[in-house]
DNA sequence: GTTTTTTAAATTGTATACAATCAGTGTCAG
DNA sequence: CTGACACTGATTGTATACAATTTAAAAAAC
């Protein structure tokens, strides 16, 4: 694993670094990514911007119209609960399979994350808060011994944070984290079927924190915007 | 929808094409898949193979290593149990949202399928049987208004119908498609927890019925074959 | 003044050239 | 005979040139 050049990383760095700003809202749904730019940006020609782009896209993340190019996909608001729904069977499911099987140091490690995320909220740091929050969903993701599973809670995670950051008024303060606390205790000491409620609630409880009704972005509003 | 040219289906014909072919056992698992070949048989630059490989691996059909190309994804055994596993939890979820609220017109359209399935198996197509059984589940998928869920299911059919084409002996009967016809029954007049686990049970049947001893097809395999 | 048409700039789509890497073969020293 | 090494051919990786398309603006027609 030489990390002189990287040049097998790069790929995976320009994704990641995408990614990130995606997730934290830097970018808001319905902003186009224009390949050029990018390739400036990061050094590299279009061709390697395109095969991240494709694999954003794949993955739910960038939405691609031909000969228009990707933006940040923007979920309708009558897609969201089908989103919802899928992360609590899933999760759900997830959180069932792991309870009794958490190692300390597991269970030590989600508390950590868990603090970590409350100072991040405590600081008005919202972005490194909901990133943090879903940090500590991936992490529970991975722990459940089944790596296809796994994969698929993550990239359904990555979506409805998306659609967290695009229904979410500026300031809502993002999820309830007191949830998260208890989760890991139940996830240490209590048994599967409770377990699997309760990440059936706490995904409720992120879904009703949605401002459905706020008109989702649309890339129309910037030119509207250009006009004044 | 003009047919004329497909410039832009293009893509998706040739995507379609591989997929068929995989799914069909044409290919082994392990199999490489070399782009200027594909590029000349589709008439074709590479740039356009390149991008229907990467689709393909994000799918999980393909495995792509660096500099040495795509193939035929081969599933380790000890790996199995988990992409069952994850189709239990989803397609079980599946089957219980479906139950009760299948159309008239759905519930004919499935058995109209497993008729085909059966006729296909006993005319001792093979190849086409299993084809028409992923249908079955990806119908069954596409049915239970939840698109997210719909497109997780069918990446995981085809995964599993891969590991199946891996791990049966050539000619040991697909699927146990009774199952099939019992299913469409208890989808339309039982009850919800009733039809998720009878669809439990039914995918637990189809891993039932693998040769996990069977040695997985290694490349290297060909290696020492070559020697006699 | 509004609508339509024309034109130009920006952006994506595809093919191809060339560089980098890998797999296999043959050669040579031990 | 075995192992290490160099070499050749095949294959993938990246950048770039050019074509096709879209978008926006300017010009023309009504």
């Amino acid at each position: 694993m030489d990390k002189t050049k990287g040049s097998k990383n790069q790929e995976q760095v320009i994704y990641d670094r995408l990614f990130d700003v995606i997730l934290e809202q830097k970018l808001q749904p319905g902003s186009r990514l224009t390949e050029v730019p990018l390739a400036e940006i990061f050094s590299v020609s279009r061709t390697i911007i395109r095969r991240v782009l494709l694999r954003l896209s794949h993955e739910g993340v960038v939405e691609i119209k031909p000969n228009v190019g990707a933006s940040i996909v923007s979920t309708a608001p009558e897609k969201v609960a089908e989103y919802f729904e899928a992360r609590k069977i899933i999760e759900g499911a997830l959180a069932r399979k792991l309870t009794g099987h958490l190692t300390d140091y597991q269970a030590e490690m989600l508390s950590s994350m868990v603090r970590e995320e409350n100072r991040m909220f405590d600081m008005g740091n919202l972005a490194k808060g909901l990133r943090k929050s879903t940090e500590f969903h991936f992490f529970i993701a991975d722990a459940a011994n089944n790596e296809p599973l796994a994969e698929i809670a993550k990239q359904l995670i990555a979506r409805t944070s998306l659609i967290v950051s695009q229904y979410n008024l500026p300031g809502s303060g993002g999820c309830a984290c007191i949830d998260h606390n208890t989760l890991v205790n139940v996830l240490r000491d209590g048994d599967p079927l409770q377990a699997e409620q309760m990440m059936i609630e706490h995904i409720s409880h992120i879904e009703q924190g949605l401002q459905l009704n706020t008109k989702a972005i649309e890339p129309d509003l910037y030119a509207l915007l250009k006009e004044n």
